[in-house]
DNA sequence: AATGAATGAGTGTTCATTCAT
DNA sequence: GATGAATGAACACTCATTCAT
């Protein structure tokens, strides 16, 4: 009884243990994909590669992707997170300047998204955009346009309250997202061929254009005595 | 005489578009390769596809470069033009305001480089770079320091002479290095997946960029009456 | 229990034949490069021949050897067999006169050898040393030289028993092997093209030739009643 | 006059030159093409390279051989020579002993054929005797067998003098034959792999071949006085 | 006649995908 | 479900052959 409980027992185990690895498969697939058709391309990404790095046979691979094609469409969906209303909540119910507000998104931008595994997603939409059109196009819509509608809230909070100034709100935008997307692509890329010591500071780097993108290169003239930057910074 | 000398002219005038011919396949190739490995990728682009957009045949791309990947080394070296030596020399010899200076930079460089053929290496170059390394260093070497190293040029310009104000300098140059890139990734990859209508303006979005990047998103205190940027612009 | 026992023995037998197959398919690659190889040549040779002669496709070829010219090497390596410590273990053991060593010689080398498709190799070798010199010099110094080498040990007995004159004794060693050379060459080339009734009988060759060698074409003054060769023979 | 003198002499001098290369041509190529053939085979051999050895361009060699197997076959026809006829007639006026004879014959042939580009074409032979059996049948009529028949009217000779004593007639000759083919294979293929210093010795190898072929291996009983051979060597 | 640029059929090799185990 | 041996379509690259000059 004992014995059998505990022969039982390590079975119920193992089983547990092969259920979750089963279960876990497809992400760990996915993750393997992302990684490598981030580095080399889809294209010239073996789909053994992928499998060996899941720690999974070739086999196996297509027992859950029924092709290389769709295992790149499922690498994307992925990891497209629909986190933009969860973001728009933070936008609404924040207080502080829209300066701060500035500074805070790109942090936790960095945090969540620049710093993690899904940065690559952006580096893979933009080399692969035109091999696979309808993605791009569900990317666009599910990631670039709410992006940078909530980088348009953002600027026009910012006009709203006479923070700031902008002739050109639709394209002020690029202002806040193209230093992202440079960031992304560093890391990703060319980035990776410089000597070590000379690969961006990620924090000097977001503080820095930061600082650039509100308060610009021109020295200003000396700021009166209620300037709101100032105080808060 | 008369029939000699229009058979020697009528012989030479074929030879010479003979000649002609041969001497502009390689560039036809490059062109080719150039366009299709930026729209589809190095990898999944076939030597045949290059060929047939040259107007050759298969065979005909190996006698001018002989190998695919040699080739792709060749549209690279053939792209990177040694433009940086003579930039410098516009440079130096700038008159205006550093204000001017960058706003005349960004301009010819989308003139020469952003709206041409050229801007594709870009795209290339980030998405091929791990695979090509030793490449990628050339390039680091030959277009990215060069190019970051005028930037920085500018920006101690503007320093120097009282113009602009920059709390880290090394960092600034990717405010204006940013803004290039992405506008070349939006116009070679998912830039091209979006209504037509709603494609980036060039010329809108350099202005809006070097608006941002000169004056900041923050309202500025009533410039006084002595302020160089306005006199100028 | 038992129908465990069954079950495992089927899974084992299954997986046996597998395994079988598996286990054999560089053999039997091997053999159908062999025998293609030495009727048409390396070169002329295509690899999907050998694969679609070994009852596989082309990419199971691959699977196996990573190159045509792999293959090539391994098909010569896979039939140089070290037989020759074995052989001149037999010969230090042998004790009849030496011409007799000399016909047992012939004759077992053309049952393991000559006879079997091992001889190809020659072939293949004479036709192909140029174009892989490291095998060639492989071959020399695996198969030639031993081979020489044990026709020269034989030839030194033959003189130390008295039984042998031979004036030049390095290069007679040729009056035995080049008939052997010329035996396969004519089996695996030219003699294939002769009407079937002229081909060469390889028993009756080599006895012909094991005569010629032994006592020469000159006719022989009448043997005193001692001579060793009549004797035996 | 006098001028126009010089210049047609020397134009005519010029196209004379060009006649002679004109006419020299088909055997430069077909002299190129031998030696290539034989180094690296057949198949192995681009069409260019016998064109650059020959020092034409690769069109040239198709405006004398309509394709490459028609060079195959005319580099093989052209090499073999009808000389049987009149070896044969220098047999009917041969005089002295038959062992004389033979090596006459041998000596003959190595200074004819043996040690000249011709030999090749019998490495030639066996090599592609399978890939083109037309050619090799008509080699085997043309050089084997009217080779073969001399060989066997010199034994039959000395037979019939009471020179030689041989049982197997028909398969004695290949004593004769295969040492020579021997030598054109170690000539042309695995002999160049050995240091220098070991390549055989064509006249030492000739003159012990013939010996052994006269005498054999054995020890002779003592010659009774009046033995053809003694006398003459 | 001679050239050599151009061709495209042919071959070695890769790799996504299948399927028997 | 997992495996990996096997497949064959696809692709890089070669080279005999053509033909405009």
């Amino acid at each position: 009884m004992v014995l059998s409980r505990f022969i039982s027992g390590k079975q119920a185990e193992v089983h547990a243990k092969r259920e979750r690895r089963k279960e876990a498969r497809p992400g760990e697939l996915l993750d393997a994909a992302l990684e490598l058709f981030v580095e080399k391309g889809f294209a010239a990404t073996r789909s053994e590669e992928v499998a060996a790095r899941a720690g999974v046979s070739k086999g196996t691979l297509f027992l859950y992707f029924p092709s290389k094609e769709e295992l790149f469409k499922a690498v994307i969906r992925e990891n497209i997170s629909g986190r933009f209303k969860e973001w728009n909540e933070e936008f609404d119910s924040f207080e502080g300047s829209t300066a701060d507000m500035l500074r805070y998104c790109l942090a936790i931008w960095w945090e969540r998204v620049g710093a993690t595994k899904a940065s690559g997603i952006t580096k893979l939409m933009i080399s692969e955009a035109q091999n696979f059109p309808d993605i791009a196009a569900f990317y666009q819509h599910e990631v670039v346009e709410p992006g940078q509608d909530l980088m348009r809230r953002i600027l026009q909070r910012g006009v709203a309250r006479g923070e700031f100034e902008i002739p050109d709100l639709d394209y002020a935008i690029y202002g806040i997202v193209a230093p992202m997307v440079f960031l992304i692509m560093s890391r990703h890329s060319l980035g990776t061929c410089v000597p070590a010591g000379r690969m961006l500071d990620p924090e000097r780097y977001i503080a820095a254009q930061v600082n650039t993108l509100l308060h610009g290169l021109c020295r200003q003239p000396a700021p009166s005595a209620h300037s709101k930057e100032n105080h808060k910074t």
